[in-house]
DNA sequence: AAGAAAGGCAACCGCCTGCCT
DNA sequence: TAGGCAGGCGGTTGCCTTTCT
């Protein structure tokens, strides 16, 4: 089974290898199929161990062990950047052997792989998730083989493979909530990540330390670099965002006012896990461009017939199976919307993507609402309420408390 | 053009909390 | 009630990329 999600990664970079405007339209197609049979794959992989072997599968092996003997890199494969690569002292060496007597891996040092994710390595924690859903991650390795310990798969899906998580430049609209959030809440990462769905608490953090510290620095030594609204000596209220005036500031907050997003997942917005490998998989296929270009696109051009009837077979099959059951059912649904974004995913890159998976999450209407008449509670709701949580806090002498109290915390720690 | 420095960010580490037995 | 365990969080590290000299 994972042997097919590893090669169905390596079929989807080499796709996208080929170069833009030269094999669009067979581009596009091929990743769909891609797509469809990692979908599918997910929801059948039962069938599939009974040693079932399903259409177009095979011919996609031999095509992927014909065309690919090259190794997939060890690194940021999402940005074409490698990481730890050519050893880094930290990286081990994943035995397949290893893998395949099953050897369990556990938290100790030993036998535990660290270092950057390979594409192989997300998509098998991926496919696992859309089957189990998130949570138990002790036995997420065990069960997948990953030779990675259940933090470090944790952290995985929740800082870059979970659906939603918008990357790339943070907006001055972003930078207004995470500084106004800040001054109220100090380093409470989490707690300013739920107010942010779309960026991780680790994105933020990052963001935090390396921009945003810097530009409250820089803005206090600069006399005007700062706008005072209020008292003698500035602080991080006063702060404004380049390009974000006041007003724009004050709909920051009153974003917050609204319900506190939902943090839990369910089976639908799994699917766009997959679109995130997706998009993902391109940027990693665009940086080793260079290095299967020219094998690939004749060989995209000979495979486009092959590949456009698999598209219908898988297509068709999804579509059956998900008939067939509730879950799967919603999840198809989701696959055909995505699959109208794949087939448009020339213009993934960039603001586009955005709009697609990370804009069914609830807090994207939010946002959206704001751009109308849609009237929000008073600011001093947001803060009123925050200031209640940071006193509550107080009382209590925890150490931690909002981390354990706040909101992302009841949502996302179990009962 | 080459080396150095700074920037950026994914991932790791250690600690903490809450649940379960 | 105490201990073990799983999961969550914030701080930090390490390495690649970009910019500067």
């Amino acid at each position: 089974m994972h042997e097919f999600f590893i090669s169905s990664a390596v079929i989807s970079s080499s796709v996208c290898s080929i170069p833009a405007g030269v094999l669009h339209r067979e581009r596009c197609l091929i990743f769909a199929i891609w797509w469809f049979l990692l979908f599918w794959e997910a929801n059948d992989s039962c069938e599939r161990e009974k040693g079932k072997e399903q259409i177009g599968e095979k011919e996609l092996l031999v095509y992927i062990r014909d065309s690919h003997a090259h190794e997939t890199p060890v690194g940021d494969w999402t940005k074409g950047k490698k990481k730890g690569g050519g050893g880094g002292g930290i990286e081990a060496v994943v035995s397949h052997q290893a893998v395949a007597m099953g050897r369990p891996p556990c938290c100790d040092k030993v036998g535990i792989k660290k270092g950057p994710w390979t594409p192989e390595e997300d998509i098998i924690l991926v496919s696992y998730i859309q089957q189990h859903g998130p949570g138990n991650w002790r036995s997420v390795p065990s069960n997948t083989g990953l030779m990675r310990c259940s933090k470090s798969c944790r952290l995985r899906w929740t800082n870059y493979l979970r659906p939603g998580i918008k990357r790339g430049n943070f907006t001055p609209h972003e930078e207004g909530i995470i500084i106004h959030l800040q001054s109220l809440l100090g380093n409470k990462w989490a707690a300013i990540a739920s107010y942010l769905p779309q960026r991780t608490d680790n994105d933020i953090k990052n963001y935090w330390n390396t921009h945003l510290k810097k530009k409250l620095e820089k803005s206090h030594t600069a006399t005007d670099g700062y706008k005072m609204s209020s008292g003698t000596s500035p602080s991080c209220h006063d702060y404004v965002p380049e390009g974000c005036d006041m007003e724009t500031r004050k709909q920051d907050i009153t974003v917050l006012t609204f319900p506190l997003p939902s943090m839990g997942l369910t089976p639908s917005i799994y699917a766009c896990s997959t679109g995130n490998i997706s998009r993902l998989l391109e940027g990693w296929a665009r940086s080793s461009q260079k290095n299967t270009q020219g094998k690939l696109q004749e060989r995209a051009i000979a495979d486009d017939s092959h590949s456009s009837n698999n598209d219908a077979t898988a297509a068709a099959s999804v579509g059956e199976k998900s008939r067939d059951a509730g879950d799967q059912g919603r999840g198809a649904a989701m696959a055909h919307q995505d699959l109208e974004t794949l087939l448009s995913f020339e213009n993934m890159s960039g603001g586009s993507w955005e709009k697609t998976a990370a804009g069914k999450a609830p807090f994207a209407d939010a946002e959206a609402k704001q751009g109308g008449e849609n009237h929000q509670p008073p600011l001093s709701l947001l803060e009123k309420w925050l200031f209640d949580e940071a006193s509550g806090q107080m009382r209590k002498q925890d150490k931690r408390g909002f981390s354990v109290h706040g909101p992302k915390a009841l949502s996302t720690r179990k009962n």
